[in-house]
DNA sequence: TTCCTTGCAAATACTTTGCAGACTG
DNA sequence: CAGTCTGCAAAGTATTTGCAAGGAA
């Protein structure tokens, strides 16, 4: 089942907004804000709205086929593609405001302890680390 | 050195509204946003404007009287007084928005390990949980 | 033809800024 | 007294909502 069924078969369908939203996140080499997007579909000539955009990745997110982040300190959120990426975390440059993908988690093992110590049951974690990128040292 | 001190050596100065906004963080159980202590500023009957806590907190951040939370999905700021408290991270209730220190942190080794990956030079990280606490399930 | 989707305008939420008067040391 | 701090008004930024027209299946 591609993103064209999946989202039709919510009972959603595949508009040429939704089209264009869903080729730059896949384009994008790192998480993208509503405003940055909105930038990159305007670049390659897209008509559309920015109250389109925030209602595309809101329904995009409900469908699970992307992710949202909310990197610290920079007041907006992001989103990714999800597809068939595995769970991992980020780390951003305070400087250039740069992001990366990190692709480990250790964090399985520390949600049984968490789970014993609160009593809460775990839903999700956020991880993030910043830093200074290579070439802003 | 007290607190009175340090914000005194930094060459600002102790007021009314920077005691009173001190003194409900520290009694606080769990991190206030700049709105809940507000709230309790007024409950208190002590005179102060909104403005004048964001500004405190922002001053009180800077001198690192206070550390500045951002949990997800919350869309506000969070601080708790730094006071001799260790580094810890915290666990949010999905349903009833709860918050509960965690008193471990399991990312000094972690750190070394994404310095080599990346390349970057680690400052901070943000870690924290999420699920539904015993009252909620 | 149904009803999901879009654009535009406007509202909301949180946070920051400008300025003149008030207060601390 | 000098310089910081405060309240009030207003601006700024990110995001959401209402509504009528447009579009997908």
């Amino acid at each position: 089942m591609d993103v064209n069924d999946e989202i039709r078969a919510s009972g959603k369908r595949m508009t040429r907004t939704r089209r264009a939203v869903l080729s730059v996140l896949e384009q994008s080499q790192y998480p993208l804000s509503p405003t940055e997007l909105y930038a990159q579909l305007k670049k390659h000539k897209v008509a559309i709205d920015l109250v389109t955009v925030y209602r595309n990745l809101v329904t995009l997110k409900e469908l699970g086929l992307v992710t949202q982040l909310e990197l610290h300190q920079e007041g907006q959120v992001r989103y990714e593609m999800r597809e068939g990426r595995q769970h991992h975390h980020h780390i951003r440059c305070k400087s250039c405001g740069r992001i990366v993908d990190l692709l480990l988690c250790p964090l399985k093992k520390l949600t049984a302890v968490i789970e014993k110590e609160t009593r809460f049951v775990v839903g999700d974690h956020s991880l993030e680390f910043s830093g200074w990128c290579p070439r802003c040292q």
